[in-house]
DNA sequence: GAAATTAAATACCAGTTGGTATTTAATAAC
DNA sequence: GTTATTAAATACCAACTGGTATTTAATTTC
């Protein structure tokens, strides 16, 4: 019977800006152009926020970067790991991310998380132990799927969950790269394809030599 | 019987410095913590030159990258073209590729072409140039090597030279960018390894499954 | 109304960036 | 020696960086 007001109007000068609102603009631009080529004195233009108050809401730019890519995970990478999640046959899933992360229009192309994780370098703390968790939850999430195909035999017995999920990530890494550099999607459908034959279930080994003297990278 | 000296003297102030060995420090320095992680003023305080000398030398930020990109081609990619040109088959010259890439000692991990090449944003013109020709003849001496490998018979015929060349390119990107990234030498070998396994000759179609409703990247 | 409280905006800070004008040093030719 | 020539070094430039102190505006409580 209480109809107590459940958010209080609060005593001092009222907000101009929604947090959500701030973090999905500043994603959409360092999604689109890179977290590097983005200063916090031109996000802070873009999202038409003042500086001090970016400070007062995260605490500078670490504290800025680390929430986007929260707010990333919670939009982007969560939907994905529920789809790697289902219940469906592992070339279907495959088909689809490859489907999906290929897909243009909507969002930009590309994946605000693998290019932070590629060029972690100049992130700060809080940024780069967010950028692990979620490598380690999409990590997980990708071994389960092999570990499923595995039990219902869909999948090479002679590769472990643990390395197909690193060379899933590692295909996948590439064809987003490949993406944000604006390359063809069919193109980069094809190669990712191509790439995921290794884990059909009946193969034979590959033919024969091994070890020569090699030249540098 | 005329012993003109073949390099007469020059009129004023001696150099202090060679220009091969700017150039090869330099690229030390950029290979190891990359490029976009060095400023001109920091180049120069390790290459121990002063900046408006090596504005007199190079032109500028742009045209040192550039001459530091041509020398790591020279002492970096031309021998591995060359390694990739030989006539050994298919299956050794990957694996010796493979090898090389990730080795350790003597270079920093890693390759300074393809960092460049992955994080291409922010370079200048020239030294994006260089990039572009550097990838041109790159490609030409993988699609050759798959080319050679399908006369021979030991390469799959449903994969084109120019697919082939495209899918090294992509699997040894990602291996020097793991290696870049401080991986596991072994761990990485192995991913490439498996990734080459789809070049295998003799192989069945994957199995079934296409098509899906795909998420987001 | 006056406090008290909350937040925004302006203006600033020292440090660094890529790039240069100016001065100084070292050599060869005369 | 003097002069011409080449190059190095110092010192500087405006623009920008991440980060803050200070002032000003908007609101609730009293």
């Amino acid at each position: 019977m209480t109809d107590d007001d459940p958010t209080p109007r609060k005593r001092g000068r009222p907000r101009l800006f929604e947090r959500e609102e701030v973090l999905d603009t500043a994603m959409v631009h360092y999604w689109r152009e890179g977290v590097h080529a983005l200063s916090l004195n031109e996000v802070c233009r873009r999202v038409e926020v003042s500086k001090p108050s970016i400070y007062r809401e995260f605490g500078g730019e670490d504290g800025l970067v680390e929430a986007v890519l929260g707010h990333y995970r919670d939009a982007v990478v969560v939907p994905v790991m529920a789809f790697v999640s289902g219940a469906r046959p592992l070339a279907e899933t495959l088909e689809g991310l490859v489907i999906g992360m290929t897909a243009t229009g909507e969002h930009p192309p590309g994946c605000l998380f693998t290019e932070m994780r590629l060029l972690r370098s100049g992130l700060g703390p809080k940024t780069t132990a967010r950028l692990d968790a979620i490598e380690a939850e999409r990590n997980a999430a990708l071994e389960a799927l092999y570990a499923r195909a595995l039990e219902r035999g869909e999948a090479k017995t002679a590769i472990s969950p643990e390395g197909a999920a690193q060379f899933m990530d590692a295909q996948f890494s590439m064809e987003l790269l490949h993406m944000g550099m604006g390359q063809a999607p069919e193109r980069v459908r094809a190669q990712a394809r191509l790439a995921f034959e290794v884990f059909s279930p009946t193969r034979r080994a590959p033919p024969d030599a091994r070890r020569t003297g090699p030249p540098g990278p």
